[in-house]
DNA sequence: CGCTGGCACTCGGACGGACAGAGTGCCAGG
DNA sequence: CCTGGCACTCTGTCCGTCCGAGTGCCAGCG
């Protein structure tokens, strides 16, 4: 429906103002990008283009700038995604190499992400439902006291106290130990409730109540934890944001601030591959100005967690999708190596 | 050898300024508060203010505004501790109490100063080096591989991986584990060093290896975990800070990201009682135009770790300073039970 | 039918002068 | 030592003008 020149007309109105931050006019436009026609036709289009709503005026006699819809087209149709080059490909790889556990890894993501886009950096932790159990281990902290440890195959490790209702022995303890980890070893987080549901069975009468407790405070840790945690980084970069700054980054901050919404926000992306929300898409009002670039990461072939950056609307997608998409793949690298 | 008035009219001085952000002239101070003298007597005395470098004038003919030196004055000698109201102190005691482990703790911590204050909140966790030791495990995860996990009296939790130089049997473990927990159950962490020194040697020669790698694995972890974490928020608060905002917000959301400057700068506080930063006073650069108003805090008498708020240098100190010192006091509480 | 050049029109941003208001410093008098 | 008065200075604002960029429309051309 839109001949191939306005799409033209449209790509390249995204890009010099994603360049410039300044409505972009018709005769602008055939300056920069050599498109073989002459102002007066860009008018036309452009005139096609903002009734069609992909394009807007800030007032009469401007130049134009995208809209949330403008963009989405440019996204789907008409750029792709920029490569990095080798040069930083090998320094993401060398950036990640570095680091000694879970939390490090995650923090030099991060921090890589947020200097790669020059945007805010957003990464979730590798998320414990889909995780499998490495070990859940016990302690006995006091006669009526145990610790619980469990830890994942992604080196998360998580504590909890339990108080037991009755004294419990260290062999009943070690008796508890054995028996938990050969069923739930090596399984996956989702199963574990039906895998441990008749445990407490095979165990003395005086001793059930402590088993019980100390399985309901797994499961309740595995809900719990459900609830992922997530790293943000590089908020000196919504500085670069705009001229009308203070209305516009205020909500962001709160935005980020609250863990709970930017877990939504990643967990409405869509599963597989890299999904873009811009501006009026994002659910959350305070980030109707900004979009979201967002894509799955694990160690194997499975997406364990999200990571993506939050920028404005005008931002360079293919580099920035180009850029989450290689860091995504490279900490799927490193996860899977540790 | 200044006049007991000219306390005043500074004192009056930086409230207004506080208050409505804007340079103070004489007229509207008389006005505002009766000091009992004529608009000309208190620009005699805002002149020798000014000599004195107390306050400022941002041009000729504008009014005065307080200088760093001169809200040190005030801090120092003018302005007490506003002490929170019953009310509020039975908020931030219910706020506090729901916390589940450490991390809520101190992110619950972090949400409250943030909104007591209406400022940047900053709170350390509480350090390791300060803490004793509850109790120390050791888990068999494969036969030469051995995790250690390390309980404080906080409620934090680290743990570490140790390969063995050789396989380590279960005896063998429980025996160290015994000998480990009673040399060092309830000491200081930075005592732990000499205390362990001599372990090895009550050891058959095959585990010694072992034990070596276990001891200088849990020495390690003392020292890398010396470097503190911390916990911020309330980062949207920045957005209240003025009108020339870009500029001076960048460098303090800089800041805040760079967990190193912030420890030094808790650090360089003084060990007991509350510390006050203004201005330039702070060694970092981009500090160099706000307070820190920082505190000690911890489980018993001592302190273990510092929490605080970084605001813009034209704050409301005496009520800053009393949600700090609220807070940490109750924080202290909360920790002391658990 | 689509492209082009020309033309009149509109609007925002920059420039500059006038003006009011707030604040100061200084001085003479109580 | 305080006070009232006075002249001065500086900023922020308002207003009118002007310029440039950009538009929409139209008639003509291939």
């Amino acid at each position: 429906m839109l001949s191939e020149r306005r799409l033209q007309v449209l790509r390249a109105i995204v890009q010099d103002y994603v360049g410039t931050e300044e409505p972009v006019g018709s005769k602008a436009l055939t300056e920069r990008h050599n498109l073989g026609v002459s102002p007066a036709t860009v008018r036309n289009d452009m005139a096609a283009l903002e009734d069609e709503g992909f394009i807007a005026q800030p007032h009469t006699s401007a130049g134009r700038i995208p809209t949330d819809k403008g963009y989405r087209l440019f996204v789907d149709k008409l750029a792709g995604v920029k490569p990095m080059t080798p040069p930083e490909r090998r320094a993401i790889q060398n950036f990640l190499e570095g680091a000694v556990d879970l939390d490090d890894v995650v923090a030099r993501t991060v921090r890589l992400l947020a200097q790669l886009t020059r945007q805010v950096a957003v990464v979730q932790y590798p998320s414990l439902t889909r995780s499998t159990v490495r070990h859940v281990e016990l302690l006995s902290l006091a006669p009526a006291r145990v610790m619980l440890v469990l830890i994942t195959d992604t080196g998360r490790v998580e504590q909890r106290m339990v108080d037991c209702p009755a004294p419990f022995g260290e062999t009943s303890l070690a008796d508890l130990r054995a028996r938990l980890n050969s069923r739930v070893a090596g399984r996956r987080f989702t199963d574990v409730p039906t895998l441990v549901e008749d445990l407490p069975e095979g165990f003395d009468l005086e001793d059930r109540g402590t088993v019980s407790a100390v399985l309901s405070t797994l499961l309740e840790t595995l809900v719990e934890e459900n609830e992922e945690r997530l790293m943000i980084g590089g908020t000196a970069n919504l500085t670069r944001f705009g001229h009308d700054f203070p209305l516009t980054i205020r909500p962001v901050l709160e935005a980020l601030e609250e863990q709970v919404v930017l877990l939504k926000l990643l967990g409405e992306a869509g599963d597989s591959g890299m999904t873009v929300r811009i501006g009026h898409e994002n659910a959350y009002e305070g980030l109707n100005s900004t979009s979201v670039v967002s894509v799955g990461y694990g160690s194997g072939g499975e997406a364990v967690a999200k990571l993506g950056v939050v920028g404005p609307t005008r931002m360079d997608y293919p580099g920035t999708m180009g850029a989450v998409r290689a860091v995504a793949r490279y900490v799927g690298q490193i996860l899977a190596e540790s």
